[in-house]
DNA sequence: ACCGCGGGCTAATACGTATTAGCGATAGGA
DNA sequence: TCCTATCGCTAATACGTATTAGCCCGCGGT
């Protein structure tokens, strides 16, 4: 036979198009029968079966690509972090988010992009018009301090769906969710103050990010409620491993200081000096001084006893940013919650020494 | 002229078309200067500078699912789970590999697609095609242990650049990227002859994975080169606890073994049941006895004392399983290679007692 | 005989990008 | 002067599926 083609020789994957052709019927059918037929269009039941079986012979798979390109949606969620984006050292930090993320996503029927974010060595890392690559994605999540503020201003005034995780309230517009550090750090408080410490100082890092300002808030809050409002109980360190010194904690706590509270960053260097201090000063802990932390400690003293205080619910977070995403992609709006943090006993706090 | 009006405040992402619009040319245009342009199709540096300017401008980023369709590439990378993607137990196991996917995908600027597999509760899990899902991307890596192999056939039957972490000879056409386990336990055993051991025995369970029998393969190669061979030196338990007991292992010791190596699996039940029994006879590690350990220790092990063994290097597996996909997509072929072990010195190895 | 109606199906088109074929204009050679 | 050969660009189409608009047919009502 002159070959008035060479049969097409179909390799690859079958289409609807030869389903129907092996079924009798048009391509709409099939994709009807196939597809969800959302439409609710009548069809034999005979045709359906017939279809069916056709497409149960060859084999037939959709084209994930076709799908999404006609649907006009990716179901695809982004995921940016401006820190570097899996660095070992954050380990502990970044993957709890992810792990919240990964899930809710799962539940939800969206698979993640993870940009390679400002992640060391990326490729197009750095570059001016880097942020913009997540509109591949139908919307993103964004993580991480130091946000090029004007790039992402640019992408949600676009009207494009962007969740931020932690709270971000100077950028008008963007959602985000937060956790609550005000009423964690305010319990931490109630929780001494129930021990029967009349005296407590916080020891914060010399630094306005709104998670070290919440924490403050919370602080003060309980203390006045409390009825325990004092002379100025909050010590802002620049660096506090010079200032929180064996001599200085000695001298408030001959004062009536009976517990120390640090506030949790990075670097965890708040807590750090608290812990060296009070070692320095040849203070007991519990027995003379309660220690709190207000959130996790760092990875590298996870053996030290557990400090009382809090946990930051990371994957109930990343979470809670999927639903708020998903909300701002359905119904083009979401609220920007609160997540309650999970009070930790720990076994650095106990009754406050009797005077 | 008519068509000069200013662009529609489109909701979505802008389109090439849109692009052609502000810079006054074709869409085909825009493609050419956006796209690769392998057709060599010559185009005036300056139109290719007012495309680009639009580009920027309108913030336009390609549909992957439109560049998919169109048979092109999308610069995603697809990974793929079969166990639970995220769950927390596995956290250690997991994680380590994505750092080296994420940092070498950068590299060589690609972006990530998670695909929410199987992950507990997704909603897709399970469902016949969800494995089709990947063609979204370039390629797709794969890992876990329970894969289905029959989608996975039909995925590289058809042509489909996939690479799977971990050895997987058994699917045909498959590449893959493994660690040295053969060669990892023979320097173990290699180590331990160094110091003077002349006997040396290898618990492991009672499960024929490819990662076991590739460490009792190592083992026994380094035994016969080094001239130990004797009585069978392989222990099968299938359930350690109760088998590795103190008696068993005051037996052995008496009969001259002096060195216990146990295989790494996921519980780490051989390890923790060697420990067990060692601190039962009441020897010392490692003045009495030596202990390895062909892997790395449990995370709930972390305190202990670090075994002698070797570290798998997961990270780097992950980086050449990248490596592996991207050479699949521009050359069409990939080696599977082995990636080597790192030894780990520990602390519970020591010269053999004399005799 | 005409209309209306609903059941059962399909032709046409949209989705956004890549590729192919080809068009108009200018320049150089015979 | 005519013929070719670039250069610089665009119209048309393919990719595979979902959706919209509508077609044809038989039937009951007037």
């Amino acid at each position: 036979m002159a070959d008035k083609r060479p049969a097409k020789v179909r390799r690859g994957r079958p289409r609807q198009a030869e389903v129907a052709r092996l079924a009798g019927v048009s391509q709409t059918t099939v994709s009807l029968v196939l597809g969800g037929n959302k439409q609710g269009i009548v069809l034999h039941p005979d045709t359906r079966a017939r279809v069916l079986e056709a497409a149960r012979e060859l084999g037939y798979v959709p084209d994930p690509a076709a799908r999404r390109l006609a649907a006009a949606r990716n179901n695809l969620l982004g995921v940016f972090s401006f820190t570097a984006t899996f660095p070992t050292a954050v380990e502990h930090s970044y993957y709890p988010f992810l792990v919240g993320v990964e899930q809710e996503a799962a539940v939800r029927g969206y698979d993640l992009v993870l940009f390679t974010g400002s992640s060391s060595g990326g490729a197009q890392a750095g570059a001016p018009g880097a942020l913009e690559r997540v509109r591949l994605a139908d919307g993103c999540l964004f993580l991480g301090r130091h946000i090029p503020a004007d790039e992402l201003r640019r992408l949600v005034g676009h009207g494009y769906p962007a969740v931020h995780i932690g709270r971000r309230d100077e950028l008008e517009g963007l959602a985000w969710v937060g956790a609550d550090y005000v009423d964690a750090s305010a319990e931490v408080v109630r929780h001494l103050a129930g021990l029967g410490h009349r005296r407590i100082v916080l020891v914060r890092e010399d630094d306005d990010a709104p998670a070290s300002t919440d924490r403050e808030r919370g602080f003060r809050e309980a203390l006045r409620r409390g009825g325990l409002a004092g002379a100025d109980p909050v010590v802002r360190a620049a660096d506090p491993a010079s200032e929180i010194t064996p001599a200085w904690l000695r001298e408030r706590h001959a004062e009536g200081v009976t517990a120390f509270v640090a506030e949790e960053t990075d670097t965890g260097a708040a807590w750090r000096a608290l812990l060296a201090a009070v070692e320095g000063a040849g203070l007991d802990v519990p027995a003379d001084v309660s220690l709190a932390l207000l959130g996790s400690p760092p990875a590298d003293l996870a053996g030290r006893p557990r400090p009382t205080g809090f946990d930051i619910p990371r994957a109930e977070l990343g979470a809670a940013a999927v639903r708020a995403l998903t909300a701002l992609l359905t119904e083009g709006e979401a609220e920007s919650p609160l997540v309650a943090c999970a009070f930790r006993p720990g076994s650095t706090t106990g009754p406050a020494p009797a005077r």
